[in-house]
RNA sequence: GGCCCGAUGGCGGAGUGGUUACGUAGAGGACUGCAAAUCCUCGCACGCCGGUUCGAUUCCGGCUCGGGCCUCCA
């Protein structure tokens, strides 16, 4: 879930350009091309390492874990990309980059090809902290020109075959990350290209090498080189941490969404524990604050059934709530209402001012809350809101989000006939059978709710 | 060791040179056989020490504490 917490925010950017009425072109690229595991066992590979383990193929594991990517970018309400890339699909492409720039820029050890810094003007100036001396966690490699050299070929070790290898001028290898990067942008999107998104931890070595790489490419093939090169604009968002550290996909932290669904929490719980933070900033999270993030969705789920209720008694209204998808800021100015004008306009400042998303989220709110609005002119100005974040409020059931906890020992069809019994008692005033009936419920993870349209809830 | 970031109520988290969001938790009330759920109402905070200022949580400096990075990789 750290991790998603990148491609929550990059969705809240997209949703947002669209809002204000821009075309957006979104790629997300997959990595699917093996990574190192870690600083202890440098040279095996994390996805080598993974088939072994499973007795699989690489490309298994790969396809494995893209595809629980999508399910989780899906559950969380992550709008498509215009497209996909995976990074195996360009390898020919990301050759044919590093050739274009080999001569210039780069030199060749027997670890790989490796890109020389010192060729580019300002290496770095993304990063706010640049030190030229420093203690490095393992020894650098030798042979490097300058500290901050990167590979952007790595070398298949002699004697040795990997699962995924390609051939290359420079030998059987697979290409380094920055390079992925680079070409894949650079293709799909054209240098230069809008806005480039990340975690923060990007700031200081990926991004800059990107940048480096970017600047190559331009200077060597014509193209002009933008001060930020490659995008415009680059944006990064904060980590998701708790008291043991940071939780990124790196950090061995195993904090994932189908936990979080396996113990009972809806995954937008998730996307509004997001919501309710500036992207900027670091997001603690317990499962306390998760917790808070549910009830806090369920509370506006239910104001939001409400609403539909009574706009469905009403007939015939003039606002469509459910045609509000894909609207832009322009058309809910025109159609909009009176009343919610100024919300609308409140909401728009906060998603405006560097996606203040937090802000936003009490905006709409607010809104919900309002008294003397047509209903129909209510849900379309909460829809057109939720376009920005996302939540799904206008189709989402209270029901919806009642997840079965992957714990709970009792099921739904003995819960019903527990609480046919339990209205028997109450009826016949046998309030003993009755309290005893609602303590086993409990005892087994179950609140009954009396006064609820739902009858009863899964205890966190 | 170097560089950078942060510190807001029980928890989470916005924001601001003057009246300090919001959520959740908590308290009181309504409802209920009683609870729960729901609804209404209400407390509760700006790490410490200086400086600038009529006024600092906000700006500046120092301190303390916490976190990140320091170029194998990604």
């Amino acid at each position: 879930i750290g991790n998603m917490r990148a491609y929550v925010f990059a969705d809240i950017l997209g949703r947002t350009l669209s809002w204000k009425g821009y075309a957006l072109t979104h790629v997300i690229n997959i990595t699917d091309v093996g990574h190192l595991t870690d600083d202890a066992d440098a040279g095996e590979d994390k996805l080598e390492a993974a088939a072994k383990a499973n007795s699989q193929s690489i490309w298994d594991i790969a396809k494995h874990f893209t595809e629980a990517y999508w399910a989780d970018i899906k559950a969380l309400n992550i709008r498509q990309p215009a497209q996909w890339s995976i990074a195996t699909d360009y390898v020919p492409a990301m050759i044919e980059f590093a050739t274009s720039i080999a001569d210039k820029h780069c030199y060749e050890l027997e670890g790989g090809l490796y890109f020389d810094v010192s060729t580019v003007a300002d290496y770095g100036r993304l990063a706010r902290a640049h030190t030229d001396e420093g203690e490095g966690r393992i020894e650098a490699v030798e042979g490097k020109r300058n500290a901050a050299d990167f590979a952007i070929w790595r070398k298949t070790p002699p004697g040795e075959t990997r699962q995924m290898e390609w051939d290359s001028p420079w030998g059987k290898g697979a290409p380094g990350w920055h390079l992925e990067c680079s070409v894949m942008s650079g293709q799909l999107l054209g240098f230069p290209f809008d806005i480039h998104t990340g975690g923060i931890d990007h700031r200081e070595i990926h991004h800059p090498n990107e940048i480096a790489q970017n600047q190559a490419f331009c200077c060597t093939n014509g193209l002009s080189v933008p001060a930020n090169s490659g995008a415009k604009i680059w944006m990064h968002n904060n980590f998701l941490v708790e008291r043991s550290g940071k939780m990124s996909k790196s950090s061995g932290e195993f904090l994932r969404l189908q936990l979080l669904i396996d113990k009972g929490y809806h995954p937008l719980a998730y996307r509004m524990m997001c919501l309710q933070a500036h992207y900027r900033s670091e997001l603690e999270f317990s499962w306390e604050g998760l917790g808070a993030a549910l009830v806090r969705l369920k509370r506006l789920v239910m104001a939001i059934q409400q609403l539909k209720s009574r706009y469905a008694e009403l007939g015939s209204v003039s606002i469509d709530p459910l045609r509000t998808e894909g609207w832009t800021l322009k058309k809910v100015q025109v159609d909009g209402g009176a009343n919610v004008a100024p919300l609308i306009e409140r909401f728009d400042a906060a998603v405006s001012d560097d996606l203040n998303s937090a802000v936003g989220l009490t905006v709409l709110e607010e809104l919900v809350a309002l008294k003397k609005v047509e209903p129909g002119e209510k849900l379309a100005a909460i829809g057109a809101m939720d376009a920005v974040l996302g939540l799904g409020l206008l189709g989402l059931a209270r029901a919806d989000l009642r997840i079965r906890p992957k714990s709970a020992t009792i099921t739904e069809s003995e819960i019903e006939a527990a609480l046919t019994r339990r209205k028997g008692a109450r009826a016949d005033k046998d309030f003993a059978t009755s309290d005893s009936i609602r303590d086993e419920l409990g005892a087994k993870g179950v609140e009954v709710m009396d006064g609820d349209p739902l009858g009863w809830e899964w205890k966190l």
